[in-house]
DNA sequence: CTGGGCATGTAACTCGTTACATGATTAG
DNA sequence: CTAATCATGTAACGAGTTACATGCCCAG
């Protein structure tokens, strides 16, 4: 018999974005892609589901925009108060899917010449992540100290996974 | 269309794992769990289900271990074949899902003690992270060379997360 | 003024999680 | 010998992804 203030983890992140200002859905995909798109997947479909549900609940509420079936949504009162709620509850655990990783792992299966493809484009990538994160560290500290705070967890993460690339022993395996 | 052969990672990998010998469907979660838990995770469920359309698919087969209905699942040569080329397609998408970072992320709504709890809970989490892999390096080693690139890869970045708590101005803000 | 792309939302499906069932094993 | 716990599997549900529908806007 859930509690019908249950609420799950995406949802309640949907209340955060809300809770830095009114969004439309679409903006909320945009936001939540650039700032916590790294360690915080999820999809457009998502967003409006929740949006749904939230707004049934009486947690946020949506005003049409006059422009096609558009509609911006606000964090309600109760809506505030269940994000900080949630934001005190123990966070659960991280949960991680690198394909990357799990495909070096079985490379045993691999010629050389195919790991060797597989680390370099994975290399690259990170590469990549590097650049876009002091891109948007920026902006994350004119946000808040806090997302200040995880844009530089993103770097210091994404800059000891290219020093591991550049320390293990690639060519002699 | 689907083509029959096609086959999500969560599949390729539990190939990944029976290439490296014969497993029921727990030793495979054993397994899974210790070697590569922490950068791609999946329930007992998913295995057993993806184990019985797999040898629908004539890529594992199964004998009785006469033990309870316990079955011993092996590749098949199209099994092998069907692995080696998931391998050689490139990976998909890293996906997480960070918890305490979204919720560090909207920590504006919180009280700075509560925040504290958060973070410091968080930190004995990531070095508990760091004994464990520690621990296991060793039968990774033995393993292969590339199971233990991704072990090294895990203390690696558990490292830089545990710098990166150290380096932030947690009491300031 | 039209065709191609983009903004917006929904529906259908697959995957992942949680809850349950039941038979073995072990501690007391 | 019996209660508790563990090993093993399945089923039901909820979350995440993919595919689609439709209307707006801009380039030619």
């Amino acid at each position: 018999m859930a509690d019908d203030s249950d609420i799950n983890a995406t949802a309640a992140s949907v209340l955060g974005f809300l809770g830095i200002g009114p969004m439309t859905g679409w903006d909320l995909n945009d936001f939540a892609q650039i700032s916590v798109g790294n360690f915080w997947s999820m999809t457009r479909s998502q967003i409006y589901r929740e949006l749904r549900t939230l707004e049934e609940k009486g947690l946020v509420e949506g005003e049409d925009t006059g422009f096609r079936d558009q509609r911006r949504f606000s964090l309600t009162d109760t809506g505030r108060a269940r994000l900080r709620e949630w934001l005190r509850e123990p966070p659960g655990p991280e949960i991680n899917r690198n394909p990357f990783l799990v495909k070096l792992f079985f490379s045993g299966e691999l010629p050389p010449r195919e790991v060797a493809r597989l680390v370099a484009s994975a290399r690259q990538l990170h590469e990549e992540h590097v650049a876009r994160y002091e891109e948007v560290l920026p902006m994350a500290e004119e946000l808040s100290p806090f997302a200040a705070a995880t844009a530089r967890y993103g770097i210091a993460v994404e800059k000891a996974i290219l020093a591991w690339f550049d320390e293990e022993p690639w060519r002699r395996a």
